[in-house]
DNA sequence: CTGAAAGCGCTTACAG
DNA sequence: CTGAAAGCGCTTACAG
C-alpha cells in the first residue's frame, strides 16, 4: 500500500458573496458595489470588504454572474476574406466559431468583419463599422500598417481591448499577440533542407510578392533560412538563391521558371516563404524535375494534394485553427474572466508530412 | 461597398423551459420531469412536450443548470505513477488540471489514482477503490490488458462511462479513446530517417524492453518504422537491425553497445522506439560518436538537452497535455453536456527539433 | 401524475 | 452611502 496515491484535485473554496456580507456585516449589494468598484460605498466598508474578499480567497461564481446578468458583451472580428472556400482565412474564422460556442453561454456576441487583402480602403471601411458599434473586444489581423495603427488608436482611446493574430506589429501596445515566430520558422525550414540534399547543392529561395503592406512574416522566414545556413554552411557547400515571383499565373511564368533552372542545373531545394509553394509543385510535375526538395507553408487544399504525392516533401504549418481560437478565448479571459493573459501567444511550428498529415487536418 | 461582409456568429434561440411549459400549458416543472426522463409524466402531455421541444429546438441553459443542480460530479482518473518529477506521465496529469479549471464551475470534482508500471496488483488496488465511490466518468490508461479488462466489466455493469488514453484495447467498447496512431508515428521517423543519412548505410532500431504488459505502441511503431523500407527501398538499400535492450543502467551496456557498433561500423542512423533515446544519446556524446542520426519519442527533460546539443536529431511527440486534457473534456461532454464526442481521438504526430521545440515546451 | 415554491450565487434597479 | 427585493433559467423537494 505504500505507493498508493489517491488526490483529489478538487479545491472547495466556495466563498459567496453572501459570506462577505455577514462577515462585514453590511448587505450584499454593498459587497457586490465593491467588487464591481461601482462606487457609492464608504472607504471604510470598503476597505473592510477588501480584506475579508482577501483573508476568504473570494472567486466570483462565473455561471449565475452570467446569469444574472443581461448585458451581452460583444467581440468584433476583422480578418483578411478567404482567397477561396478551403482558402487559408478560413481556418482561423473555425477556431474562432469553436471559441464562441463555448463562450456564447456567457452571453456573448461576435461579429466578423472581412476585407481584401489588396486594398487597404476596405480594412478601413470595416474599423469605421466596428467602432460604430461599442464593443468589448477586437481581434485584428494587422496588415496595414499605417490604418490598423489608426484603427487601435481609437480603441485605445476608448479602451477597448485588442489582440492581433498572424501578424504583429511590434511596437503597438495591444492585449495579445497570437501567431507563430516566423523567423525560427525560417530556421526550421532551413534545418530540414540541409538534412534532406546532398552537399555542393543549390538551394531555390521563392518569395512570392503580394499586394500587401506587412510582408513582415515573410521577410523573417527568409532570414531565418539564411541565417541557418550560415551558422552550419560557413563554407559555402551549399549554395542559395533567392527568386521573387510577381504573379505565378502570368503565362511567363513557366518559361521564366524553365530558363531559371537551365541556369541553374544544381538546384536540389526549393524553399517558398508562404503558402504558394502549390504553383512550384505543379511546374515541377508538370516537367518532370524529380529529385527536387520542395517544402512550404501551410495546410490549405492546393497543398494537401502535393504533399500526398510527395512533390511537396515538407509543409511547415501554424495551427490557424488554433489561432482564431486562442485569440477569442484571450479577449474572453480578460474580458469577462478577468484573468491576466499571456502577451505573447506562439503557436507551434508544426512539420507536416505526408505521413502525419492527417491528424494535422481536423482541428477539435 | 460589394465585397464588404459583416457577420453575427451569433444564434439567437434563447427558449427556456418557461417559454415551453407556457406553450404545453403545464408548469416547469413537468417539463423538467420529461427533459430528464424522470417518469411521473402521463403519455399525452410527455409528447406534447417532447414535440414543442424539438419545434422551438429548446437548448438548455447549462450555466443554470450547473448552478441549480446541487449534485457534484465526480470523475476518477488512473494513470501510471510518473518516473520522476519531469516524468512523461506528469503531462497528461498537467492537461487534467487544466481541464478541471475549466470545468470545476459545473460542480465536477476529479480524483486522480496513479499505479506502478511493473506492478498489476498496484492497478487492481486503485480501480477497487474507483469502483467503492461512485464515479460519473472514468480515464484509464489501460496497460495491463487483463486487469483493465476486468475493470472496464465492472464499469459496464454499472453503466459508467470510460475512455481509454495514451494506448488502446481496440476491442473493448469505450466511450472513446485519446491517443497516438503509432504505426503512422513508426512511419514518419522513418521518412525523415531515410531523408537524413546517405543510401547503403545501416539503421538500427532500438527496443526498450520494459516490464508492462501493454507493449502495442512500442511494436507499432517498429512496424511502422519497417514497412516504410519496405515500400520506399525495394532493394534494400539500407540495411536495418533491430537490438532489444534489457537495462541501460547496467554496467554491461557501454561494453555490448561498443561491440555492436564495432561489428557494424556502417550505422547511420539510430531510431529508439520509446522516450528512452536520452540512454542512447548519452552513449553517442560519451564516446563522441558523431554522425549518427538520432531520432526518438516524447518531449521529456532527459531528451531535451540531447535536442538542444543536436546529439537527438528528431523527437516524434504526441501532446500529452493535450490528451490528459482531452480524456477530462471528452467526459465533460458527454456526461453534462450531452453532446456526441468522437470514438477515436488521435493527437496529432509533431516533429520536433532544436528549432521549433520551444513551441511545444508550453502547453496553455 | 402535476403544480407551486424555494433556492443556486450573482446583478440590478429602486427606495431611502 | 446602504439595504431589500426581484430576477436570471434551472432543479429539487413537497403537497396534493
Amino acid at each position: 500500500m505504500s505507493n498508493l496515491k489517491i488526490q483529489a484535485i478538487e479545491a472547495n473554496n466556495r466563498t459567496r458573496i453572501k459570506d462577505i456580507a455577514k462577515k462585514a456585516n453590511v448587505s450584499i449589494g454593498t459587497v457586490d458595489r465593491v467588487i464591481h468598484n461601482r462606487g457609492e460605498v464608504s472607504k471604510a466598508t470598503r476597505e473592510k470588504i477588501l480584506k475579508i474578499i482577501e483573508e476568504l480567497d473570494y472567486q466570483p461564481n462565473i455561471l449565475a454572474s452570467a446569469l444574472a446578468t443581461k448585458k451581452t458583451i460583444t467581440f468584433d472580428i476583422i480578418f483578411p476574406a478567404s482567397q477561396s472556400e478551403e482558402g487559408y482565412w478560413n481556418k482561423p474564422m473555425t477556431g474562432v466559431r469553436k471559441a464562441f460556442q463555448e463562450i456564447r453561454q456567457y452571453g456573448i456576441s461576435i461579429s466578423t468583419h472581412q476585407f481584401q487583402q489588396s486594398d487597404p480602403e476596405s480594412f478601413k471601411q470595416q474599423t469605421r463599422v466596428i467602432l460604430q458599434g461599442n464593443p468589448d473586444g477586437v481581434v485584428l489581423a494587422p496588415f496595414f500598417s499605417r490604418e490598423s495603427k489608426e484603427f487601435i488608436q481609437n480603441l485605445k482611446d476608448r479602451n477597448i481591448p485588442y489582440v492581433f493574430i498572424d501578424s504583429n506589429i511590434k511596437e503597438c501596445e495591444k492585449l495579445s499577440y497570437i501567431g507563430q515566430d516566423s523567423f525560427q520558422s525560417g530556421k526550421l525550414a532551413a534545418k530540414l533542407m540541409n538534412f534532406s540534399i546532398p552537399v555542393d547543392s543549390t538551394i531555390l529561395v521563392l518569395h512570392f510578392a503580394r499586394a500587401m503592406d506587412n510582408q513582415n512574416h515573410l521577410i523573417q522566414r527568409e532570414k531565418g533560412f539564411y541565417e541557418y545556413f550560415e551558422q552550419t554552411d560557413p563554407e559555402k557547400h551549399k549554395k542559395l538563391i533567392t527568386l521573387e515571383i510577381e504573379n505565378p499565373s502570368d503565362l511567363s511564368f513557366d518559361r521564366k521558371m524553365l530558363l531559371f533552372f537551365e541556369a541553374n542545373p544544381n538546384i536540389r531545394g526549393i524553399f517558398v516563404t508562404n503558402s504558394q509553394v502549390y504553383w512550384i509543385a505543379r511546374f515541377l510535375e508538370k516537367y518532370g524535375l524529380r529529385d527536387i526538395r520542395l517544402i512550404g507553408h501551410d495546410l490549405i487544399a492546393e497543398n494537401l494534394d502535393f504533399l500526398k504525392k510527395e512533390v511537396v516533401d515538407f509543409l511547415l504549418c501554424q495551427r490557424p485553427e488554433e489561432q482564431g481560437y486562442n485569440a477569442v478565448i484571450t479577449l474572453f479571459e480578460h474580458v469577462i474572466m478577468k484573468k491576466p493573459v499571456k502577451t505573447e501567444n506562439y503557436t507551434s511550428i508544426d512539420i507536416v508530412t505526408k505521413e502525419n498529415v492527417d491528424y494535422y487536418k481536423e482541428f477539435n
